[in-house]
Parts: structure tokens; sequence; C-alpha cells
RNA sequence: GCGGCUUUGGUGAAGCGGUUAACACACUGGAUUGUGGCUCCAGCAUGCGUGGGUUCGAUCCCCACAAGUCGCCCCA
């Protein structure tokens, strides 16, 4: 127990940690092209805003928060996504005030009580992208395409991009009644499952594993024939601008996002190999959520891609970067005297700039060259009985085993001068 | 939250109801007492996820729990 950490939770060790910064580095990159400014937002918030921000009878409302009291009885819960924490920076910090569209980004743990599989975790990291003021189609494809230019960038292959309109408030309701009128007479027909969602969310029994490939499912209305106009304009541009950056994509009408500020472009990049958790990255518009939390009415567009399965598809690809240390010098002493002056000596050249170690632990001289060895060490300085006495050290080029004596005033700046180029 | 599978040392793993739990890699030490990468030798799980139970006896049988994993749900 004491030596597990909590379910669902896990350790970045050093030897993961250069893939996590490799894709982090791309992150960064990436959105300063695109113009994206980072913002660090808290671990927690009042949980009234997830109920407002995510929406009540969603699921990750619902099962999947990490809510508890604080000790001054405020209703904690920690972040299970973070668009709903940016915006309430965007009004709290006014950042409408700039004029100009706000284009943000950021990257940190999000916590969702679900049971863990790969892919999976109770803390679990993402990179996501919020473009808030612009109701412009270009602002969607802009996303996107910020989505799949760093998927690519990282070298990925073999995603898939699915494209939908989800709708707004005005006509996402007809579809709604037109997909119940639809199914109503086919209920004894459907599985459990979808009954439950006939009333809760009707649109998700499209995606049904089960019912799926029952013929008169390809005869349900789709949702891109129940745009009003406005949402289906919107739609057919934000395509054209996909095509004209030649992104390709597929169009799925039956892609629906789970929580309830989506309006309009939704969309999905999938990797398939990662089995149940394929979904890399998603996102979509959601013009209605900021007036929602008691700003002026204001359109926005986002994503968010979940880094676990990311380098989990790094990982299946064969592209993560590899993790070479490098070490400059190991300093090996023959005896404890030596071992005081190797001491001194390595903080002369650590300060120097130069990577160099040395052992610690009284080790034969054989031991030590080995260690040296697996490090993968450029030179061994050695330090014997005979160095000491005249003030030098033996420097060995370990490739190619050359070694000569050199005076310990000149050790420093001469491995200064072979080591830096 | 539901169902299936899995769980042996630092790692990959073999193994059987009954005396010393293979083998390999890694690691540590050594092969004429100042020199590595090859080779050779030696050491390295009183322990087989945890807790119960069955049995004369269990790592191998049963139950519970935990963790991992696959699928469902949901999502990133």
């Amino acid at each position: 127990m004491l030596t597990n950490a909590p379910r669902g939770t896990k350790d970045i060790l050093p030897e993961e940690v250069t893939a996590w910064n490799f894709v982090e580095e791309k992150i960064r990159s990436v959105c300063k092209r695109y113009g994206f400014q980072e913002i660090r937002t808290p671990h927690f918030e009042h949980t009234e805003l997830f109920h407002r921000g995510i929406g009540e009878g969603t699921d990750v409302v619902d099962k999947e928060m990490y809510t508890f009291e604080d000790r001054g009885h405020r209703s904690i819960t920690l972040r299970p996504e973070n668009t709903a924490s940016v915006v309430r920076a965007y009004l709290q910090n006014k950042l409408y005030g700039t004029g100009s569209a706000t284009k943000l980004f950021y990257i940190g743990e999000m916590f969702r009580y679900d049971r863990p599989q790969a892919g999976r975790m109770r803390e679990f990291h993402q990179f996501g992208v919020e473009s808030i003021g612009q109701e412009s189609p270009m602002a969607d494809a802009e996303v996107i395409l910020l989505a799949v230019d760093f998927l690519e960038s990282l070298g990925l292959k073999d995603l898939q991009l699915s494209l939908n309109s989800v709708g707004c408030p005005k006509c996402r309701p007809m579809y709604r009644k037109a997909l119940q009128d639809f199914f109503r007479d086919k209920l004894g027909e459907l599985c459990e499952d979808c009954n439950s969602r006939f009333e809760r969310s009707p649109m998700r029994i499209l995606d049904c594993k089960v019912d799926a490939d029952k013929p008169f499912m390809k005869d349900a209305p789709k949702i891109t024939d129940c745009l009003c106009e406005e949402c289906q304009e919107h739609f057919h541009a934000v395509q054209k601008y996909l095509t004209e950056a030649d992104i390709s994509f597929t169009l799925d009408p039956r892609l629906v996002r789970g929580l309830d500020y989506y309006t309009r472009t939704a969309f999905e990049i999938k990797y398939a190999p990662l089995g149940a958790q394929s979904a890399v990255a998603g996102g979509g518009r959601y013009d209605g959520l900021i007036e929602e939390m008691g700003g002026a009415p204001t359109p926005a567009v986002g994503f968010a891609t979940g880094l676990e399965r990311v380098l989990l598809a790094l990982t299946k690809q064969g592209l993560l970067p590899e993790a070479n240390a490098e070490l400059d010098a190991f300093i090996i002493a023959q005896d404890e005297a030596a071992s005081a002056m190797a001491f001194s000596l390595l903080a002369r050249l650590r300060r120097a700039g130069i990577t160099a170690s040395m052992d610690f632990a009284g080790r034969s001289m054989k031991a030590q060259f080995k260690q040296a060895n697996k490090l993968n060490a450029r030179f061994a300085l050695i330090l014997g009985e005979e160095e000491c006495k005249e003030s030098a050290v033996t420097c060995k080029d370990m490739q190619t085993g050359d070694q000569r004596k050199i005076s310990l005033e000149e050790i420093v700046t001469t491995i200064c001068s072979e080591v830096k180029h």
C-alpha cells in the first residue's frame, strides 16, 4: 500500500521524461507558430465551475470528478478538463480587453475517477488549445490544423480525422426530436443501452456497437441534414478551408462530443491501434459556454489531446527519441587521498561547464573504469599515487585508448577545448 | 460502474501439491594488489501480488481483496 502509487496514477521515470520533454517541446514550438500563448490555471477550481461549464448529466460531472470539501467548507474539484478553467481565467482577467482574439494553450494534469486502462489514467495529461472570440470557420480550421500539425510533427502516421457538426441551440433540438421520432417504434429492436440512451442522448444510439449494423440504421436522420442554414454554411466553410490546406478528413455524422458545451464543429483524431482508447485528440466549437458562464456572448473553438495516448502511439510506432546521456569526463581515483583531489577537480570541471562524474564509494580502479565505460564517458581522468605526487592527472581517451599526463592546472582548459567545438 | 484475462527476483521468464524455485539478461565481486568494452568464475528470490481457507504439506487447489491489462461505458 505504502509503496504503491494510488490506482490510476503513475510515476514518470527519468527514462521516460526525455520523451515527455520531446513532446512538450513540439507543443510549444507548434503553438508559437500558430500564435497561441501558454496559460497555466489552477489544478483545482470551485466545483460549481464544472457543473456550469461541462454540464450536469454528463458522465464527467456525474461520476468522474474528484470533489471534496476544503477546510474552509468550500466544495473543490480537481480539474477533469481545462476548457472551463481557461474560460474562467479569460473572464476573470478580462483577457477580452486586448481587442484581438485570445488564443491560448495549456499543458497539464487532469483528474477523472474512471477505471484505469492503458491510455486512461485517473491523473492524466492534456495539451489543449482555446481560440476565444472568433466566429469565423477559419478559426475552426486553424485549430484543427494545429492539432494535425502537432501530431504529424511528432512523426505519427495513420491518424484519422473525423469531422461533424453538432448544430447549435437552434437546430439541435430539432435533430434530437427527429431521431426520437425515428427510433420510437424501433425501441424493441434496440439493445438495453440504447433504450436508456433514447431519452438522455439519442445521438449516441447511432454509434452503438451492438446496434450499429442493424439494417434500419442507415435510414436514421443525419444531423447534417437537419442543420439550420447558418450552421450548414459554417460547416461547409470549415471543410473548404481544411481541404484547401490539404488536410484529409472523413465526415462522421455520428460523431458527438460528450460535453454539453459543444456547438457546430466537432472533431476527433484517432489512432486505431490504441484500441478502446484510440481517441488521441478531440475538440470543437463551444459558442455558448462563455455566455453560460456569465460573460458576453463570445464564440470559441478548441481541442485537447491526451498526452499519455500520444506517447503510447509514439511508442507503438517506435518514434521515441533515445535518451543518450553524455558524459565528458569520469574521474578515477586510486585511493582516499586521490579521491579528495578528484572531488575538487570534479567541482572545477563542472563549474567550467563540463559534464563530469566520479565514484564516491571507494571502489577498485577496475570497477571505476567499468563505470566510466558504462556511462559512455569520453575521457577517463586518472588520479593515482604517481599523479598525486606530480600534481597531474592521466587523461585517457575512452574511444582510442590513448592516454597522456596533463598537469592539474591545465586539465580543465584542456578538457574544455577537447569537448567544445 | 460492468465483464474477461493476468500477477514468480532489478528485468524477461521456466516450474511442480512435498526435500536446494530452472535458465537468460542486468547488477556486484574476482581471474599476480593502477585501466574499461570480449571471455571465464562466483554471488545475487527463507521468496512465488496481499489476506484468509482446504491439506499431513501449497508458489502451484478454493475464496476475498488489490494492482495491471483487454473489452463495455465514457472520453483525451
